[in-house]
DNA sequence: GTGGTCTAGACCACG
DNA sequence: GTGGTCTAGACCACC
């Protein structure tokens, strides 16, 4: 699982850290039991300070995504998986529901706007070959 | 031009009303030489303090898309259409093309991610036909 | 570098904030990665509020003089000494031309002006050393 | 007398209009006596609005400098000579002391300055000549 | 009535 | 500690 900050996102780089872990799982790219990455090398990795790094973690372990066990790692949870569907469910619906939403309000025609969403897919899904 | 704020978006208040502003010119539901609700007027329309709204018309002058005349009001400017046109574009396609790789880093099938933008597409359309 | 307003001056105390920046990098006193006073400390120093001279440094940002990093603190832009050249020469000309204007409008023949702008000189001169 | 408003001055159309008739007493281009535009000629030639014509004569009057006859029209006040002269005077060196400080902080040299100013002492002499 | 700017104090997220 | 944004309320000058 590789972590990558958009720093010109609107969702903060702790959020997008946490979204991150949320999409592994719920794809079940991440399942539960894998490790994720210690803090440090998660800051190293994405770019970030390990304050954040370590405070996104702490969100996710509240939320009950993932277990941290001091002295250890961080786990996904057992229970993360179904935690996770969920929620990125609603996420996307969430978000895919208002970046649409903008298209009609900024005059693209259903075929404009179905344009752009194939060449995004076809570009996701592309790299997200390449990560898998 | 009506206006609202959606407080669970993660765009600012002030960030969202120069959305608001950019695509209705870019879609033409705003004409260059029409007038804008004044500061106080979309304060209490959105719901947020006249200072947001006023940076918000102060930012969107900025880019040229609007002209403020003191004393009078504020009012599209005339070549805003063409500055809205190219940046809307650039907006929708940068946001749409986010939503969508998250859905699939959340592992949705283009077929799934699909069926959520018909959806979409179909409940902002009847949104729109009744603002327009 | 110090900061200081002058109430009575007609520019805005955020204006004010933005020119001592501006010219402060024209001259060479600021060079390109210097770092700027803390937008609390530039507020205390300044005697002004703290949203104040934030905004001041975002309009600076915004003509990239400056370049403000969340969490650490504001910098000159690499490129912001070119930018100030131009900028503060045109605002040089301009704010001297109607002054001049003003003088030989008001009456003064040539010599009473350059014996004022001689005084000036003299008194701007001193206070520059004692800054340098 | 020609009015002129420059809308890109940091002073305000009241104010310079203000400026306008004090200069021109105390250089003698207005004699005490003299008559001075309507109310509604002044915002015509200013291309200002008749309520801040009326408010600049109203502050005119109120420091000496005009005298407004009802039903008449404004005159130069008697004592308005002594009044603009002491008063121009002020104005002059205060402001062309604030642009010469300005020049010397953004890193001109007595030189240029001298330039700078030449310049516009033959510009703003050669438009004075065509007024008188 | 209009916009423009300032002060004052709050909250958020990052370092 | 840092900057970023918001709310709240004030004053100014112009229309």
């Amino acid at each position: 699982m590789r972590f990558e900050i958009d720093p010109r996102s609107p969702r903060s780089p702790g959020e997008q850290i946490q979204d991150q872990v949320t999409f592994a799982v719920a794809s079940g790219r991440l399942a539960p039991g894998a490790r994720l990455p210690s803090v440090r090398g998660l800051a190293a990795q994405a770019l970030v300070n390990p304050n954040t790094a370590a405070r996104a973690y702490r969100e996710l372990e509240h939320a009950g995504v993932v277990e941290s066990r001091p002295g250890d790692g961080v786990y996904v949870a057992q229970r993360g998986g179904a935690r996770c569907a969920s929620l990125s469910a609603k996420l996307v619906e969430e978000r895919l529901g208002r970046a649409v939403e903008e298209a009609v309000a900024a005059g693209l025609s259903e075929r404009e706007l179905r344009d752009v969403v194939d060449r995004a897919v076809r570009r996701a899904s592309k790299e997200h070959e390449v990560r898998t």
